[in-house]
DNA sequence: CCAAAGTACTATACCGGTTAAGTGTTCCCG
DNA sequence: CGGGAACACTTAACCGGTATAGTACTTTGG
């Protein structure tokens, strides 16, 4: 026969059937056996476990889905631009801890980016009515987040990384991103510092408008001065906001970024600009990294177990496509690591703030 | 009644058997009209078309799944630790240009992580057996690598990333690493480098040789000293191997990382050491990154079209699966991308090398 | 004008599991 | 000793597709 596509290389897989006739039952008794169900007696379901293990088998993940209208699967889109790094240990970080929770339970876990969000709102709908999934996980919540409201007309289960603000029914795994933001600041404010600024992350996001608006509460309840520019997470926007802070008439003695990327170009152009760190400029990076550790001064950072947190999204996601009532997590919150980019701030102005920089 | 499991909320998703009584005929003629197959009226399969759309059907994964005996989805597994970042944009590159390619099928792609390449084995079993995936794609193939074996007696398709040696019958997407290293001596020799280090990656992945070899034959070919220094891709072998490197009795002049991470590490210590960049110290790295643009001097990268080569790759896997001989692809080579991290070397040992670095 | 061929379907089996309902034994108890 | 329950299964339907065989009706040709 010309143009074979490989006929008769195929490995026959085990199904229960062929257990069933080693065994000489029938497929519902050895369906009974392997789940643990009553109707085979000991003997019997004994005889049933030794030939599917000696065989290997394990069972159709098609098969089981048709039959109990369960896809086995979860999904998880990002719709970020690949380009930001830095960013991207999260989601290996996450991916991980999320799949050491389901392979425990032979669950597979989808993943995929997405051009943007009309993008990832498609595949929900196309996954969702492919039935290839029974829930997906959400990041980066924004502020009206189309992605909440299509999940909640689907009937879709899915748990939302990030904040429970905005995410309506979908239950949350979040962090505490005022609490985050009232330590850096008690703690700048601790080492003398008395202006600081901010470079933000992109504002539609939930936790973007958490930050600021917890650095302006913070601030004036510390009674300091707080400055805010917007960045995107990338080390572009991260410089140029850095740039714009130290060439104000009244630069900050401390900036906090939203992620460690922008941190470590800011940086940078301090460096760059002859401003000492942390003699001149304290810096802390929202999200720690290798990245972090990698430059000098190593940036102090937020950290928080990224891993952790997808392991119990994950858990929170079985219970909620098993049925449960699934209510919010507040993960415990993310630890100041104390690193070199931060000190005592240099005496205030009027001072020359390093040699090489006099006229 | 009590614990009630969501009951009567769940939304019916339609079938082709709706379609069917909808359209007045079968489940068979349904199916004929939707996949194009003879055996229906153009009017009729308008009809069923229309209705189809009308509805938003979508066919279950699962049915088609089980009833073709395809999974209609691909696996990637990395059994790297996850901590070893800058690499990972890597893979958000690769799984976008992967995905590009399949979702016009609907494919989705499962992926996930994996402690060690025994789990990651495992897995390929547990999938194979499962019938969750139709193929996978393998990365960073090593000298003797047990996955290969494994997954020819499994007959299980795969496509791998990286080089076609030791990858058996397995097609691979594959760069010239060797070419490119060539490229890098050629370069650098122009410059006037004479010696030449390279900080490796793991040994035991053959691209890792492939280059140590390339290196040896490309330095003797233009009559250059090459020492090599075996790192493992972190920041901190890539600090250690650059120290030692730079204190040895004829520290070379130009230094070729295996990755971006270490020759960003390299160059924090060669300027720590007070070792001019590129004045008395060229590097490069192997993988362009945001991270070699961020900082200073920027560093000389080769760049590779990642998501192209995905893309080719799942190309390859949908052909695979299709029943046809696939062979090895060639990516394009990489292209070096000539940043402020490279330049004519300093004048010969004997000058004093910097300033501050008198006893 | 009637058989052969084609058209447009229908009926049905199948993929590999799960599960409700049915059947034949054995056991227990009044 | 007879009837019901408990046990250990079997039978058969179902999930939602695909594919093959069969059927009724129309068209064609010698």
């Amino acid at each position: 026969m010309a143009g074979s596509r490989r006929e008769g290389t195929e490995v026959k897989r085990p199904t229960i059937a062929d257990i069933a006739s080693r065994a000489g039952v029938t497929k519902a008794a050895v369906s009974f056996a392997l789940n643990g169900q009553p109707g085979v007696s000991a003997a019997t379901r004994e005889r049933i476990l030794a030939i599917a293990s000696e065989i290997g088998f394990q069972p159709s993940s098609a098969a089981r889905a048709l039959s109990d209208g369960r896809a086995g699967a979860f999904g998880l889109v990002v719709d970020r631009p690949a380009r930001t790094l830095g960013i991207e240990s999260f989601f290996m970080q996450l991916i991980s801890g999320i799949q050491a929770e389901l392979s425990r339970d032979h669950i597979a876990l989808l993943f995929t980016t997405a051009e943007d969000q009309a993008a990832e709102i498609d595949l929900y709908r196309t996954w969702w009515a492919q039935r290839r999934v029974d829930g997906v996980f959400l990041l980066d919540l924004q502020l009206r987040d189309q992605r909440v409201n299509t999940l909640q007309e689907l009937r879709m289960p899915a748990i939302v990384f990030g904040t429970p603000k905005g995410s309506g029914s979908l239950p949350a795994v979040w962090q505490d991103d005022t609490a985050a933001t009232g330590t850096v600041v008690e703690y700048l404010a601790g080492l003398g510092h008395r202006r600081l600024a901010r470079v933000s992350g992109i504002p539609r996001y939930w936790h973007t408008k958490l930050r600021a608006d917890a650095l302006r509460e913070a601030a004036r309840a510390a009674g300091l001065e707080a400055m805010s520019v917007e960045g995107d997470y990338t080390s572009e926007h991260g410089a140029e906001a850095t740039r714009e802070l130290l060439r104000s008439a009244r630069p900050p003695t401390a900036i906090l970024y939203d992620n460690d990327l922008m941190a470590m170009s800011g940086l940078g152009v301090a460096q760059h600009m002859g401003v000492r760190v942390p003699g001149e400029l304290s810096i802390v990076a929202w999200d720690d990294s290798v990245l972090c550790e990698l430059v000098h001064p190593s940036l102090t950072a937020l950290r928080r177990d990224i891993a952790a947190a997808g392991a119990e999204g994950a858990r929170r996601m079985v219970e909620l496509v098993g049925g449960s009532e699934v209510g919010d997590f507040q993960e415990p919150p993310p630890v100041l690591i104390r690193r070199g980019s931060t000190g005592t701030p240099s005496p205030p102005d009027g001072r020359p703030p390093h040699p090489s920089a006099a006229p």
